[in-house]
DNA sequence: CGATTGCCGACTGTCGACAGTTTTACCGCA
DNA sequence: TGCGGTAAAACTGTCGACAGTCGGCAATCG
């Protein structure tokens, strides 16, 4: 009856059931309580959160559409499991959308836009002290996501914030090593300098280098466990 | 009990229901028969297609993943109505993925995907010169879509596949005018000959150039409309 | 005459159930 | 003991129904 896993997450009471099943299945998905590959079932889920399946059938549709899901017609739905490769796509999209962003904002850097990414970064520098790796996963992230916001460009911050949940999922289950807080104050302060200069080349050269940075700790990652499973995802 | 409105398209009777419904709403929305900003009713829906509301709510959970329809807690679905800021928005990511696309297409241009290629773009100019405009567009897109699956990045793919809905939305319904047949080749023509030159330069010029005239044609066609809705989509 | 409040209808969110299909387990046979 | 076939169990796809909620309309009050 009670949920036996997660703790902070799981009061399913009080709003939309279906948001909350999503929040509770990205968080397990997250947590590995599910591991890549292993099929969910609807009964046994609704069962577990006190649920009907209708609201989990939705959400779990929800988590499809953002790539943490796969399901495949009656058999269910089954969490993704990346390979390599796919690791790589992600990195790269990542690289393609973060560099037309820094160029959109380069040519807009207002003040506002120049204070909240840079007190984003204070509070990047703190979590990276902390001992808490999904905060300091979450602040980076939201950093990035100031950076898509301030770019202007509602339909890009939309297609990086779908893109996050599979990038969430690299890197929290792939990265073992942890950047030193450090280099990771120094890496954002690059990319803020580089919009201080108001030189798209080097807001360019700064976000490469930055996500390339963020790719080579994950990639490291996946050769330790070298997974190689390849499923495929169909295309629409 | 029969369908009052649409004609061929209401078969419904043989595979995924999902996915039929979501066919169904996909037509109905590009033909129009649902205008923009129209609030869809489930069980109207339900009844006039034959089937019960469970598919015909994962549906439009789908639709709306894909931008195609918007939900508001407890009052329903709404067709997405696109304002001109969100059309840009549009515009600004196909061009930052379909940019990246040919960098990395460049890199690795085989003669399979040269010969794909200009197979398609052959397929697109017979298309232009007929009189169906539908066609001339998803021939448009699959030379797109063929560009940006021979870059080899399945993400940037998918990402590709989910902004095709959106960009069919806009251009069916806004777009008024039609291009010549001939500009069409001569556009399409230009991007060939970019590749082959392996120019990087050449390729990102001629790309721009590409979405600038199909951006082009598409916003003249919002200005008449003057739909100056802003609803806005929330961020996950 | 305008604003507020209560009521009514419609609709969404959620549920339990049934039918068809897939997977699994068991049993007989070689 | 290994293998194939059959039957049962489990699961997904789909359905109809109920309850809570929201919007609109009308009646009432200032």
């Amino acid at each position: 009856m009670a949920l036996p896993t997660a703790a902070p997450r799981a009061f399913i009471q009080q709003q939309n059931l279906v948001e909350q099943v999503a929040d509770y299945l990205t968080q397990a998905i997250i947590q590995q309580h599910f591991l890549p590959g292993e099929r969910l079932s609807e009964v046994q889920l609704s069962r577990d959160l006190g649920v009907s399946r209708a609201p989990v059938r939705e959400a779990a549709r929800l988590l499809e559409s953002r790539g943490l899901l796969i399901s495949k017609p009656r058999r269910g739905f089954f969490v993704r499991a990346l390979n390599a490769v796919e690791l790589e796509d992600v990195f790269d999209l990542r690289l393609c959308l973060e560099r037309h962003a820094i160029h959109r904002l380069v040519e807009r850097y207002t003040p506002e836009a120049k204070r909240a990414l840079e007190q984003q970064v204070d509070v990047l520098c703190e979590a990276a002290e902390g001992n808490d790796g999904t905060r300091r996963i979450e602040e980076d992230l939201q950093f990035h996501r100031l950076l898509l916001h301030y770019a202007g460009n509602e339909r890009l911050l939309r297609a990086f914030d779908d893109l996050t949940h599979e990038l969430r999922l690299c890197i929290t289950l792939i990265t073992k090593t942890h950047e030193a807080p450090d280099t990771i104050a120094t890496s954002h302060f690059k990319l803020l300098d580089a919009l201080d200069s108001g030189s798209p080349d080097a807001c360019h050269e700064a976000i490469d280098y930055h996500i390339g940075v963020a790719r080579k700790f994950v990639v490291k990652g996946v050769g330790e466990t070298g997974d190689h499973s390849d499923e495929d995802i169909l295309p629409s």
